[in-house]
DNA sequence: CAATGCTGTTTTGTATGATAAAAGCCGGGA
DNA sequence: TCCCGGCTTTTATCATACAAAACAGCATTG
């Protein structure tokens, strides 16, 4: 491991904590293993005590690691580890397979999102309506795929938002994470807009008018969609690319 | 606020941690607002520099502030907290009315849990059934609801294990907090252990037996059951107890 | 007068060195 | 053998100093 140096303009005990955060994700060190004590990591890095005890409160934070005196700081069992949180996430997806991740976060879209979209039906706001609309009209005007992300995730972080239940908003994250990365795989998409803009529109106007059901099934539609674009790709990758890491 | 000392035996930046976060989850300080600055922390608190910055570092992990160089520490929108996290969990349950807080929390279950069963009938292995089971064991023996508690825990935390899609596991905390919480608020309970027992049995017979269908329609049942303990309850609390806080 | 650039000030970021407290380890004594 | 006390390692806390970022306000200049 080389010294890091903070002339990037992010923090260095940013940069300390990605660092470990990573190894541990990657499985360097795995649950229940010690790690090296903060002299050591001070070594390792060249940067101060301090630096490393803010970069290892950061990850203690995120349910990675636990210090105790004396002990050290130990790899907590993945259980504890706040896999949502927006930094782990990354790591995540960074020490993995992209098409694997994919598969997890589509079995959980697909459990979550139909019901975010039912709820949005029943206890969206105007002002939460008027903001997924907002991201659809985005959405018909983007003239590549690629700008056609931005407001599609703004779509469906606004339907969560509109469910109004504070305990479903982390899952923002992951789809924001998800979308955003899916498309850097797939590149410019199977399908296209011409498919799933429509089946937008059509979850919109279900919101609008408050019919649950209809929300439900057209949020249905869309992620079988999406399945399909994910297979396709991952088949084209497959037969194309070897694996990146 | 008073100054804290390190005399519990917990670790003191926790402590300020706690302190900090406990007023924003309050809403002492909204987001958008800038905090006291570090040093008016250091006053506040009685502690050093460091110790304020490694809570503040701390917060930052779980995504409830933001700190920039000159502008201070900013509290960032709610769609950023880490809620799921098990201490702003608990901050956000001690700063709001149970029930309402156990309802966000049975939307969420019903969502999720009955989907949950269902992956663990068809991806358990065999070591994970097995926990399940001897949860339910344990159920069966507690002598009193109190006893039940734990194994009762226990049983849903290795359903969702069971289940082997790691980007759900941050609902573990969740219904840990909630279980238990839970049973703190409504005490010994309505219902008692005659009628839950039974409906875990279910569950765990449909999962042993890999069908999905029946361990998904097993779990609602007890949901629904779970339900009627809270209405139950808050009806009764609300004729009987003023408001704790 | 307006735009631009310099300089000062505030706040967090990083470094260093010192002391405290927790907890396992090990040896000595009964 | 067992228990007690001191040794040692590691994190926890404190104090102090300087660096760097970014805004504010003033002055200089076109």
């Amino acid at each position: 491991m080389k010294k890091l140096k903070a002339t990037g303009n992010e923090n260095l005990h940013r940069k300390v904590a990605e660092s470990i955060g990573s190894q541990i994700l990657e499985g360097v060190y795995a649950p229940g293993a010690i790690l090296p004590n903060e002299a050591d990591w001070c070594r390792i890095y060249g940067a101060s005590r301090t630096t490393v005890r803010e970069a290892v409160k950061t990850l203690n934070a995120k349910g990675l690691l636990k210090s105790r005196t004396k002990i050290g700081s130990r790899v907590e069992p993945r259980e504890h580890w706040n896999i949502l949180d927006r930094d782990v996430l990354a790591w995540h997806l960074a020490s993995m397979p992209p098409t694997e991740f994919f598969a997890s976060v589509q079995q959980v879209r697909k459990i979550l999102e139909p019901e975010i979209a039912a709820l949005a039906a029943l206890n969206h706001s105007p002002s939460q309506l008027k903001v997924i609309g907002d991201a659809l009209l985005e959405m018909q005007s983007a003239k590549s795929g690629q700008e056609s992300v931005a407001p599609d995730v703004k779509f469906h972080l606004a339907l969560l938002a509109a469910a109004n239940n504070p305990l479903l908003s982390p899952f923002g994250v992951m789809i924001e994470t998800a979308l955003t990365s899916m498309f850097e795989t797939t590149s410019t998409s199977a399908g296209g807009p011409d498919i799933f803009v429509p089946q937008h529109e059509v979850i919109l106007k279900a919101v609008a008018r408050g019919n649950d059901n209809a929300a439900r099934r057209a949020m249905i539609v869309l992620l079988e969609n999406t399945d399909k674009i994910i297979a396709d790709s991952s088949a084209a990758t497959k037969s194309k690319r070897p694996r990146k890491n």
